[in-house]
DNA sequence: GTTTCATTGTGTAAAAAATACACTAAATAA
DNA sequence: TTATTTAGTGTATTTTTTACACAATGAAAC
């Protein structure tokens, strides 16, 4: 047992790790084995540890349940409402993360049911507040991706330009048109064009490019505010 | 005592509050009356009570130091690096105020030696890693301040726009050309301008403004993305 | 092997927004 | 009465954003 003179909260890192599929915005779900919540489904999450970061213990739940490592992940809000779970005062501390679901090998933990990707727009009741963790994720990554370019984590490291336009017409829940896309994407200059092509496609292939981070760097520095969309 | 059958560690809100005296951008710290880190300075913080959500938390501690209340608060981030307090592992969630320096009566609490508001540019070495905390919270206003109107909430309620300007430069630190800065934010039709103006100014007074919430309402409702600066 | 289908890739003109810039008006102080 | 300081204003130029249509490509179908 631990013993403190004051009050302790307990504290969690819950994660939401969004992944693309060519098609929608994805979303990591876990369905609880145990009460509270019992065979609710859940955002995946752990109890932070005594000598362990928050990023840590985020970067640790992505290992247990994907078995996957140096992901794009930042600090999204901390969830304190007091009744929050049922059990004790919990304090969640909530990180988003951007991965490629196809490096994503999804391994259902001890506590976990399942595990799946599920459609942002097609998520239920999930236990304890993370409906509305889920929906701060959302708004925070409509909001980012105007202008930091975080949608390349989301995809293959080669990339054609319309599944990045599809992308952002995912997540921006919005369509945009084809030339002026292309036209400013390109012109921010943070990506290389590949000679490589799009096979086996059946119609015009597409060429692929590549996120050019190095320049992306040289932008930062110099203080560049990019407006991606 | 208390009783975990896990370690918990310590939670705290520490809260970074702005200030605006007309010239510059100023912050509240207050100085420590015991270990550790006495006579230091630092960022004026508390535990966080059971019962208590985390904005509640940070209004008593703008309540104790200033008793002031309803002023604009919003989460900046959490801050959980274990090594961060040498007694036990704390977690801080941080949140920012913007208030009218005016309206606060600093009173130094029990803990604390001394209470002031220092200018941004001229805090030295503060407690813990409450300098790191600051220059998020620095940043953050930075970014906000261009397309959120929270700037008002650092002015009295009536303003010049020679006065929001200031702030503006003071936040921003970079200066702004008058007639554009006119131009734009009057155009977004979020100020009303009133019949008064400045009194026993030795040169030309300014007609005073004031914020027009209800207006601002019904952009927002709209989705209109305002660009302020 | 010709046609069909689906999708990629491209440029320009018009509209809107951002920028640069200089003089007169008003209020107190000298 | 004059000097000093700051408020208030408009326009021309540049830059950015928007709207929009057709030829090229590659596999699939016939």
């Amino acid at each position: 047992m631990y013993q403190y003179q004051y009050p302790h909260p307990a504290v969690t890192v819950d994660c939401i790790i969004f992944g693309f599929d060519g098609q929608n915005l994805k979303v990591m779900l876990v369905q609880r084995k145990s009460e509270p919540f019992a065979k609710m489904w859940a955002l995946p999450g752990a109890f932070v540890n005594e000598d362990e970061s928050l990023e840590s213990c985020a970067e640790r739940v992505l290992m247990k349940e994907g078995n996957i490592s140096g992901v794009y992940l930042e600090q999204l809000f901390t969830f304190g409402t007091p009744s929050r779970d049922p059990r004790e005062r919990v304090i969640s501390v909530a990180y988003m993360g951007l991965v490629k679901t196809a490096d994503f090998e999804l391994i259902a933990g001890n506590d976990e049911l399942q595990i799946e990707w599920r459609d942002v727009e097609q998520v239920g009741d999930l236990a304890f507040d993370h409906n509305d963790i889920l929906a701060t994720a959302i708004q925070r990554i409509r909001g980012k991706i105007r202008y930091q370019p975080i949608g390349f984590e989301l995809l293959d490291s080669k990339f054609t330009l319309p599944q990045l336009q599809q992308l952002y017409e995912a997540i921006l829940g919005q369509s945009l048109d084809r030339r002026n896309f292309r036209k400013k994407l390109l012109s921010m200059q943070i990506l290389k064009q590949l000679s490589e092509k799009q096979q086996n496609v059946a119609h015009k292939a597409a060429f692929y490019y590549e996120f050019d981070r190095e320049r992306y760097e040289v932008l930062m520095k110099e203080g560049i505010y990019l407006e991606l969309v």
